[in-house]
DNA sequence: TAAACAAGTCAACAATCGTTGACACCCACC
DNA sequence: GGTGGGTGTCAACGATTGTTGACTTGTTTA
């Protein structure tokens, strides 16, 4: 019943799942082509180079839905995103771990970066609107950030080992906080 | 006048600044004895390796001041201690970007959550003391990384160009929500 | 049937990685 | 004078990296 996978699709999966969790320059072309179970050479072939395989990881990240949402319940969406795959069908990983992961990298660094600011903040800050809304924006990124990054990647206890629902209250408290910027 | 500075040091030097900005994994041996001006034989000589010598970076870093502080003006400290060094005398790079940088690598990322776990979260819990201690405290370091994520590493526009100082009593505000935690 | 094309396999490449051992140098100490 | 330990230099090692080109295979097209 299931279809089956193009050697394509299963280099994409593979790229996101290695890539997403344990950064570009920690994941070697063989890393991906040994758990998509196809040849290292395939990955040159379809993509142009490990780097455009990434690229191509990166391009079909749907658009983020917050942005999508009504004002009223922006707060409770993007704090229930950062919880969850932007797009529950495919995505294994969660994007915004993804952009943790990789902002560090000396190659990709600088995608990331404009991806966050052109992808995340920007538009984030169109929709809230009024006055400072870059800065509100921003201020609310880094209390979604924050807390995954404490959760997921530095793993402290008191919050890693908590659901997210247990979390949201007080995520929602810091959230409206940050959406109050003052100069 | 200023007193010759020893292989040793010279080496130690050079790790701190690359390791701490780019992360363990991005940077090689060869790069450092570069910086140094040294033989690439010599980190293995002094430290046993590449691995010996991040480990002294790491162990040379002095406590957290903010934990010797006063009840009172611990956010006040708290938040001034994460856009300076631990000590500036020493430290060209601040600690806590290097637990940012470091958190992802595969071979030093074990390193560095216990660091965190053990140096910061735990003491720093000990020090607030009272109801649900843990959680105040991962939500303050949540509060606090996530500022500094968003301003050095993701560059958003809005907090990446102030200055601390005006930023200083919004984050004072996150970091008093943060620290009134209710489950 | 023959030609064309896509798909996959395999070996090998140059580059870079961390590390090692042999060697030379120098200064203190018996 | 000789000797040993600390210090630095150099070449090379095996491993891993991303990438390439030649080759085989299988299907489609003229």
């Amino acid at each position: 019943m299931t279809k089956p996978i193009s050697t394509k699709e299963k280099l994409l999966q593979a790229g996101r799942e290695l890539f997403w969790t344990r950064g570009y320059s920690n994941v070697s072309v063989r890393d991906i082509t040994g758990a998509a179970g196809v040849d290292a050479a395939l990955v040159s072939r379809y993509f142009g180079g490990k780097q455009g395989l990434f690229e191509a990881t990166l391009a079909d990240v749907p658009p983020w839905d917050v942005l999508a949402s009504d004002r009223e319940d922006l707060l409770t969406k993007a704090v229930e995103s950062f919880s969850r795959p932007y797009d529950p069908e495919t995505d294994s990983v969660n994007p915004f771990m993804m952009l943790l992961v990789n902002v560090i990298d000396p190659v990709m660094g600088d995608s990331i970066r404009t991806f966050v600011q052109q992808g995340l903040a920007a538009p984030l800050a169109d929709k809230l609107g009024g006055p400072q809304a870059q800065e509100r924006a921003a201020m609310l990124l880094a209390v979604l950030f924050g807390i995954a990054l404490i959760r997921k990647n530095f793993q402290v206890q008191g919050l890693a080992e908590k659901s997210s629902e247990e979390l949201c209250t007080q995520i929602m408290a810091l959230g409206k906080v940050a959406l109050q910027f003052e100069a």
